[in-house]
DNA sequence: CAAGAACACGTGTACGTTAACGATAGAGGC
DNA sequence: GCCTCTATCGTTAACGTACACGTGTTCTTG
């Protein structure tokens, strides 16, 4: 089915059909109601190779993320989504325009964003970590579509978010905590980004998870960098007998699961963190950290550019993506997994 | 960049640069080094709209999957992510031809697979599960691409195969099930299908988990289909005194979390299964069931259409998918979960 | 009632690529 | 000399769509 065939079962020429099909004005009421109905009974579709390739259009989609690092490992998982996405749609019209901030930096995903925007992008993924900053952008006045990965801010509705519920996962995580150990005593929560919305909706949501039980206690630490973590949980457990679990709520589990082992405490403490980096996997193998919430980043950075690209490029419409809340044991890790 | 502008830069005609893109014949060795080095240099990049406009391509896929029932609702979810593929692409010259097979019915598989002959596809999707039946139709012959979804056999070589390792997810069943229950015990193997290659390897990848520990005893039993589950279970309990958990290789899982119920069991024996059918996820809300390993259905399906598309239609080069073992608790089900 | 506006519709060109078809020049044979 | 053959390269017509432009009709208005 083609324009060509429906103007002449309609007896009328191509231009006419295109008007009714792109909905200008020129049409005779009888006329586009005919055309309607050939269109919806045929089912035309327009063939999305001539479309595009009259239109020419090339969407540049300026991405917004933290620079991966030693403890944000994590985001390196996301950029391999992204570029394989890129990689997937290049010959379809897509460019991209990565900006990348240091999540440390006060002000440095400002300073990234405006970076991008001498880009003049048509749409842009924004992974909003920095709360404080997002609202002083003004990324409604854009103009153009916004997407956001990882999380979400209230003050702003982009066309789409992908990202997981953290409270969720917390919970989940407590869950996992509370299996691995036996009975109830008081279990910790570890932060190394306290202003991070999801670093605390996911001690949030463990917290919640064990205090069904009257039996436990969570206590909470906050560090500022992965350096600290042998002084903080040398406090910890000089202050608590009875700690029977750990949470993480990052990628950094994997150093104080190191801790644990190193102490002769991982018999019995439970190790649960976030993220299967390579250092993570690592440590579910050698058993220093029990388990692991994932919540495919490959994915995220997959299905964002694609969603982007499908919403500018070929006008589909996109709704949010809940990521599912994914647990590894050393049990159930395997080549695919992420 | 395009053709015409390589053109000019090396000082031929498109009708030289396409010879030397698609490598035709009929261009001196001299003009054939020059224009590649160019290609090479601008990383030039066809325009794959107006490549597919010209060729006029389809392609029609051949799926052939089971047909989805009450004791194998695991394949509605599949669909769903082939359908929502069908969609994606269909404006890109992509058309499906389903064929379903019941997989209870003997020489099914065989016809469904005549029936999709007919429809000279340029492509099939096919769930080779009657083991026995595949190496007979000699898929080889077909000299169009095949590729496996949900499990390989070993006689043929498909373009790809998207599948899980089945002796690993039995594997992770049998840690989820040691966590689920107080110490060491008599663990139970249900299959209904002993005929299966995926069944069969579930429940040897469970047996081997368990019988790491030697205080572990695990038995098996096959049925025929979901009604034969409480008289099975009813022998099972009689002759079995400390049962601490049941493995179910399949979705019919929450038949047997029901019979736990029922029978006061629940308590002290874990029920641990697979695929998050939508009886599963209210079993695993309303706790019959403890826990549900899963193989991403709607990705699988969705993947592989996807995969054949890009491998027929764009030249794409594909490998195989090897899907995560995802676990599931009640506490981390999500709307996004599959 | 003529001039022009308003409306409805047809025509032509371009997008970048492919592939069939010509065109040219030189080599070789008679 | 003419003819054929081959190697090399240019030209051109599509593919289906979008949009500017042209054309013919009807309606308004002084």
């Amino acid at each position: 089915m083609t324009i060509k065939e429906i103007a002449e079962i309609a007896n009328v020429s191509i231009g006419t059909v295109d008007r009714v099909l792109n909905n200008r004005t020129g049409v005779s009421k009888a006329t586009r109601e005919r055309i309607e109905a050939i269109v919806e009974e045929t089912g035309f579709h327009a063939n999305a190779y001539a479309r595009n390739l009259k239109l020419g259009k090339k969407v540049k989609v300026g991405v917004l993320i933290p620079i991966a690092s030693s403890e944000y490992g994590y985001w390196e998982l996301v950029l391999g989504g992204i570029r394989k996405a890129e990689k997937e749609y290049s010959g379809f019209g897509l460019g991209l325009c990565y900006s990348f901030f240091d999540r440390d930096k006060e002000g440095d995903f400002t300073e990234a964003f405006h970076r991008l925007q001498g880009e003049r992008c048509s749409a842009y993924l924004v992974a909003p970590l920095p709360v404080g900053e997002v609202p002083g952008l003004r990324l409604g006045d854009l103009g153009v579509p916004v997407a956001f990965i990882d999380s979400a801010i209230p003050s702003f509705h982009p066309v789409t978010v992908i990202a997981q519920n953290p409270f969720r996962g917390g919970f989940a995580a407590g869950r996992v905590a509370s299996l691995l150990s036996s009975g109830p005593g008081v279990f910790v929560t570890v932060q190394i980004h306290p202003d991070s919305f999801n670093s605390f909706e996911r001690a949030r949501g463990f917290r919640s998870y064990m205090l069904r039980d009257s039996g436990n206690t969570v206590v909470n630490i906050d560090i500022k960098n992965i350096e600290e973590i042998p002084s903080a949980l040398d406090g910890l457990f000089s202050q608590h007998e009875d700690i029977k679990g750990i949470f993480t709520v990052n990628c950094i589990v994997n150093a104080v699961g190191a801790y644990l082992v190193e102490n002769r405490l991982k018999e019995r403490v439970a190790a649960v963190g976030y993220d299967l980096v390579e250092e993570n996997r690592a440590a579910l193998k050698n058993g220093s950290v029990d388990a692991v919430i994932s919540q495919r980043p490959f994915f995220q950075g997959y299905t964002a550019i694609s969603s982007l690209f499908r919403y500018t490029m070929l006008g589909e419409a996109i709704s949010p993506v809940e990521i599912p809340i994914d647990i590894y044991f050393e049990e159930n890790l395997t080549e695919g997994s992420e």
